[in-house]
Parts: structure tokens; C-alpha cells; sequence
DNA sequence: AGCACGCCGACT
DNA sequence: GTCGGCGTGCTC
């Protein structure tokens, strides 16, 4: 008899379609298989094979081909993509696809099916492993604690300050894992930092196969490392948020290193966040799992000192002292431009003492509006509620957001006077200034314009290094995981502007940026030095930070976020929408308001009101918020509530459900 | 999401 | 008289 496969096709839909198939076994679960679909062919996964079906016997179309040329994917993998399409309430066949290198997504073209040929793994003949660094006390203790739990799911808080040796202890605990005959997953937050990592660990494990995974790899590179993965041939796999998906069959530990950073989580699309899925993934397949931070977020943190992770401290730096932090109140009357006098002598002493100096300021381009002194006109975005940022030398008006670009006018196109101005302070004009008053300093710019040319970023960190810079300015992007041993000193300029904004995860993020541009200083014999000037050098995120101490202040943060029932005293979703005018998109939401209303259930609907930022491109956006007290009451609103709104016809809007939203 | 079908406005 | 706009509905 001819048997059905189920299958899960790349549709945004909650559905599951049966195929018949001659020659179909139990083995063709988890294979990939091409279909016709409507009047297009498609590739679906086969989730099961059975032998009858509910659909009409008539409508019932044939599977074209099953790709047994490829593995399957084992139910250890199925079962994390089951468990993200429900939590996050995305459909499983796109949940299941999305997570799939493209190349598998499409039907193959031609007939023949091109025989899969093992490479020969690359492994470096390097004859010196790089030696094991000796362990402190405190990282002995952590890889020890860990090493305890090797085959059975344990959570970890790898707490430890900048420098403190956190990679020390993943690699110590990597090989534990490789010489158990496991495989170790290692997320890291960017591709930037893949590079330097990959090579640092292949150093250290030189007979191992690592591969990395991300999205700069092109798409054979992509197909080859997964299927390398998926063949238990690699042993190491690195990657951005997207490896978290990658099939493991011998997996024995996952790391998540710098478990805090925003970049763990998608955004749109399937919106999953890599280190929630990381410590499901540890859950299900029964391997402990290390989040590692010396700035964890607020949920991570809440987690490890309620009990449910185990904490593990690094406090020290290793062969460094931490750097001293200092705040310098601005003073108009000493100030030259945006620098306090205090900042320019430390700056100036440092290059006497021929080291060198970071200017942070988290603002590219030369000034964030261009004014006019005579009627109060801003420079703004057509298509955006946002303001078109100066950009030089070439005057240009860039949109940070939607990336439209146009000329400078030469008179203000509102009253047509020649008084425009530029406002405020970015990269570039920091840049300028710096130039300006310290003429024989090599000052280098570091940020996504100076950089945006290919290998740019490595001939810079390069030239940091060999010293053939004195003075660098830039955003976050030198905040994060780059050693430079000559730096002695950090100013940070603009520090305020992000101490108060209206998303209440604010000062959670600032703290822990600023800790990261911190922790640039001084790692190599001497001190490090930093500097934020501040209107508000009080502040409790400020003397935290002086102090360094991040659980004061996190202990605080939580006290408030516990009185004011915020995550993680909450589980919220967000309902976004868009559509050409804002009142669409908020018509709907009331509508979907009413409807959840109508669900009812242990949750809180809030009103829908416009986004922070309306215009997007010349879409115009709105959201609800939903939370409840309650994650799995949370959860079964959601699945009732998205099936609903899905029934309903949304003719010109367009609408996502993101659960546990990092942005408001 | 695609893709087809279908029903009303300005064009070779 | 047709090309094409995008509303609606379906996909085993």
C-alpha cells in the first residue's frame, strides 16, 4: 500500500501537508523533499510517515523526490525546532526551513543528484598547540563546577569582569568535552569576532575539525560547515545566533559568550533569541550550557541568583589591575568645545607618555541634525520620523535608518535664509577637533563608515596595535572584545544621552556598554584610566560603575524592576503592525485588542499606541503590548489569540508577534 | 509567502 | 478593444 508522508513546507501557515509516496519509510523522517505546491514545486521536511491521511484521497498529490542522498535530521534536532515554532508562535515549516542553509531550502536543480563528497577535514598542521594558560583560583573553580555536570543539563552564569580569563575556561572546558568524543557549540554575538576566535581556538585544539558558521560565509562555505556538523566530522562549532540550530549529534556543551548582547536576538522574521534556544537546547538534549558575561542581562542575572543557574565568579583581571573610573562633571566654563579641560590634559599626558588614547562617543557622522539659526528648521527624514545626520567631508544628509542619502541645501529650504548650521556631535566632528588641537597625534576614526571597505577594520586593529595611532575616536564597535595592549586611556563623551531614554532596559544597556569601553584600558602593565564626563556624576549607574559593581547595581535594578512589574517579573509579547498610515496599523491592533479581550485569560493587554519611531521607510508602525505574570498563561493567549488574528483578513497591514521583545 | 483568478481604469 | 492595478483565496 502506498504510504502518506507529512510534510512542513517553507508557508507561513500552521499546516501540515500529506504527500503519497511509493517507496516512503520510517528512515524518510526528518529528510528533505520536493513537491509540487499549488502550481509551483517546492521543498517541505518530512516530519512523519504514516499510512493514511484526513485529506480527500483525490486532492492528494505525489512526492516528487526524497533528497536520500542527505541526512536526515535527527529528532534531537526536530525537537528544538518544534519547541522555537512554539514558543515564539511561528510556523514550524518556516521555523524549520529558515534554520536550514539556503542551498537546502530549494529544489535542486537538474535530475541527477550530485553525490555528496566528504572534504577532507581541514586541520592545521601546526606542530606547537598553543600552550593551556594556568587557571586562577576562581577559574579552576568554574571549570571544575561545570566539568561536574559534563552529561547531564546544568545552567551556568560565567560572571567575570573584563579580562578575567572567561575563554580560559570555555577552552578548558572544550577539552574536557572533545576528549569525551562530544562536540562543543560556541555562540558568540558577532561575525566581527569569529575570525579572531576561530583561530585562537583552533590554536589550542589543532587535531580538532572547527567550523564556524555565520551569515558572511557564502553559501557553499555555509552547506559544507553544516553538513560537517551535522556528520559529527566537526567537533567545534562557532557561531553567530543562527548555529544554535546547527544538528549536533554528539553534543556535550554549549557556550554562549557575552550572553547579554542584543544580537542573540532576531528581530524580525522568526524572532528567537540564540541564548534562550541555547538553554533549551542544553535542556533537551540533557548538556550543561555556560552564559558568560562580566555585564549579564537582567534575566540571566535574576536566573543565577534565584537558583535556577548556578553562578560562577571570575572577579579578578588577569595580570591587570581593573582600570580606575572616573566621572567629570561638565562645566561650561571649562570646556573647549565638547572636551572638559580635564579630559584634554589627560589625553595630552598620555600621548607625552607615548600611549595611547580613546575618545567613545556612540554618534557617527560629523553632527546628528543640521539646523538653521534663522527660522529653527532640522534637517529630516522623508520617509522616516528621524532626523538626517551631517555626514563629511563630501557634505551629505544620511538617514541612520532607512539609509536614504541627499545633498546639503544651500539655503534652508524652509525660509530660504543661509544660516544652516550643524547640531550636536558625532564621530567625525570629534574627530575634527581632535585633530585641531592635537596636531602631531595620528588620530584614527573607527566606525561603520571608516570601516565599511573590506579587511578596512583589520588594517586598523593592525595599526592600533604596531602603535601607529595615538588618538582613536569611534562608537561601540571598538567596545567589544578587541584587545589593545597600548591603550591607557578612555574618554567618554555623550554618556548622558543614553541615560535617558524611554525603553526601561536603558540603563541596563548603558552599564554594560560602558563596562565594555572600559575594559579597553589598561590591559596591558600600567593602569587603565577612564574618563566620562557627565552632568550627573551622582547617578546610581555612574557610581556603580566607578565602583564596578555590576551585582550592586543589577540588585538595584531588579528591586525596581520587581516593584514596577517589568521583565523579569513579567513575560511580555508585542503585537506590531504596519501599514501606509498609522491609523491603519492601530485599527487593527484595537481590533486584535478586542479580540484578545474577547480570549480573555490570565494576561494584560495594553493600548495599542504608535512606535517610537512612527515612519520607517515610509511604513508607519504601531504596537501592543501583552504580558502576563505567567509564561505558560502568556503562552496558551498567544497560541489562541495568532490563530485568530490570522483568520481575520489584514488587507494593507502587516503584523508580527514577537515574544519576549527586547525593544518596546 | 507565492501564485492564479477576477474584476475595473487608461493606453497601443 | 487589451494591459495591469491589487483584493481575495488557496496551497496536500
Amino acid at each position: 500500500m502506498t504510504a502518506v508522508v507529512r510534510l512542513v513546507l517553507d508557508v507561513p501557515l500552521d499546516k501540515v501537508f500529506d504527500y503519497r509516496l511509493e517507496d516512503a519509510s520510517a528512515t524518510d523522517r526528518g529528510r528533505l523533499a520536493v513537491v509540487p505546491f499549488g502550481s509551483r514545486t517546492t521543498v517541505g521536511m518530512i516530519l512523519d510517515v504514516t499510512d493514511a491521511s484526513d485529506v480527500d484521497p483525490a486532492q492528494l498529490k505525489s512526492v516528487t523526490r526524497v533528497l536520500r542522498e542527505e541526512p536526515a535530521l535527527s529528532p534531537d534536532d526536530w525537537q528544538l525546532l518544534r519547541f522555537a515554532s512554539d514558543y515564539y508562535h511561528y510556523p514550524l515549516g518556516q521555523a524549520v526551513m529558515g534554520a536550514l542553509p539556503l542551498r537546502l531550502r530549494k529544489p535542486p536543480r537538474a535530475t541527477a543528484a550530485r553525490a555528496v563528497r566528504p572534504r577532507a577535514a581541514r586541520i592545521r598542521a601546526a606542530a606547537d598547540p598553543a600552550p593551556f594558560h594556568e587557571l586562577t583560583e576562581a577559574q579552576l573553580a568554574a571549570v571544575e563546577a561545570v566539568g561536574a555536570q559534563l552529561g547531564r543539563f546544568a545552567a551556568f552564569l560565567l560572571l567575570g569582569v573584563t579580562g578575567s580569563g572567561k575563554t580560559e575556561v570555555y577552552l578548558r572546558l572544550a577539552a574536557d568535552v572533545l576528549d569525551r568524543g562530544n562536540q562543543v557549540l560556541m555562540l558568540v554575538p558577532e561575525i566581527a569576532l569569529t575570525p579572531q576566535l576561530e583561530s585562537m581556538v583552533q590554536a589550542r585544539f589543532p587535531q580538532t575539525r572547527l567550523v564556524s558558521l555565520h551569515s558572511a560565509l557564502n553559501e557553499t562555505e555555509r552547506l559544507t560547515n553544516w553538513r560537517a556538523a551535522q556528520t559529527g566530522d566537526a567537533r567545534i562549532v562557532l557561531g553567530t545566533r543562527l548555529a544554535v540550530f546547527t544538528p549536533l549529534p554528539q553534543l556535550g556543551l554549549i557556550v554562549v559568550d557575552e550572553e547579554h548582547d542584543g544580537s542573540f536576538k532576531q528581530t524580525e522574521g522568526f524572532c528567537y533569541s540564540a541564548r534562550d534556544l541555547a538553554i533549551a537546547r542544553a535542556h533537551q538534549r540533557g548538556v550543561p550550557v555556560v552564559l558568560g558575561s562580566a555585564t549579564p542581562s537582567l534575566e540571566t542575572y535574576h536566573n543565577a541568583t534565584s537558583g535556577r543557574y548556578t553562578l560562577l565568579e571570575l572577579p579578578q583581571r588577569i595580570n591587570a589591575r581593573p582600570p580606575r573610573i572616573e566621572c567629570i562633571p561638565l562645566d561650561r566654563r571649562q570646556m573647549t568645545g565638547s572636551f572638559t579641560t580635564r579630559l584634554l590634559d589627560a589625553i595630552e599626558s598620555c600621548l607625552v607618555r607615548k600611549d595611547q588614547a580613546l575618545v567613545f562617543i556612540n554618534r557617527r557622522g560629523y553632527a546628528p541634525v543640521l539646523t538653521c539659526r534663522h527660522c529653527g528648521w532640522l534637517s529630516g527624514c522623508d520617509r522616516c520620523s528621524a532626523q538626517l545626520v551631517l555626514h563629511m567631508p563630501k557634505p551629505r544628509l544620511h538617514c541612520h535608518h532607512c539609509g536614504h542619502e541627499r545633498r546639503v541645501p544651500d539655503a534652508c529650504p524652509q525660509c530660504g535664509e543661509q544660516d544652516l548650521t550643524p547640531l550636536g556631535q558625532g564621530t567625525q566632528r570629534i574627530e575634527e577637533a581632535l585633530r585641531d588641537r592635537f596636531t602631531e597625534a595620528r588620530v584614527l576614526r573607527i566606525d561603520r563608515d571608516s570601516t565599511r571597505r573590506k579587511h578596512a577594520w583589520d588594517a586598523m586593529r593592525e595599526q592600533i596595535r604596531s602603535r601607529d595611532v595615538d588618538i582613536l575616536v569611534g562608537t561601540q564597535m571598538l567596545a567589544k572584545g578587541h584587545d589593545f595592549p597600548h591603550l591607557a586611556l578612555v574618554g567618554v563623551l555623550n554618556a548622558d544621552s543614553m541615560l535617558y531614554s524611554a525603553d526601561f532596559r536603558a540603563a541596563e544597556r548603558l552599564y554594560a556598554l560602558l563596562t565594555q569601553v572600559a575594559g579597553r584600558a589598561g590591559r596591558g602593565e600600567s593602569q587603565g584610566e577612564v574618563l566620562i564626563q557627565t552632568e550627573y556624576p551622582a547617578h546610581p549607574l555612574y557610581a556603580a560603575l566607578r565602583e564596578q559593581d555590576f551585582r550592586g547595581f543589577a540588585d538595584q535594578l531588579l528591586a525596581e524592576r520587581r516593584q514596577a512589574g517589568f521583565p523579569p517579573f513579567v513575560h511580555q509579547a508585542l503585537l506590531r503592525a504596519e501599514a501606509r498610515e498609522v491609523a491603519k496599523a492601530l485599527e487593527f491592533l484595537e481590533h486584535a485588542r478586542a479580540l484578545g479581550r474577547e480570549i480573555g485569560g490570565n494576561v494584560q493587554l495594553f493600548d495599542a499606541v504608535p512606535a517610537l519611531l512612527v515612519r520607517l521607510a515610509g511604513r508607519e508602525r504601531a504596537q501592543l503590548l501583552v504580558q502576563s505574570g505567567s509564561r505558560t498563561d502568556l503562552h496558551a493567549f498567544l497560541k489562541t489569540w495568532r490563530a485568530r488574528l490570522g483568520q481575520g483578513k489584514t488587507s494593507r497591514v502587516r503584523w508580527a508577534l514577537e515574544v519576549d521583545p527586547l525593544e518596546l
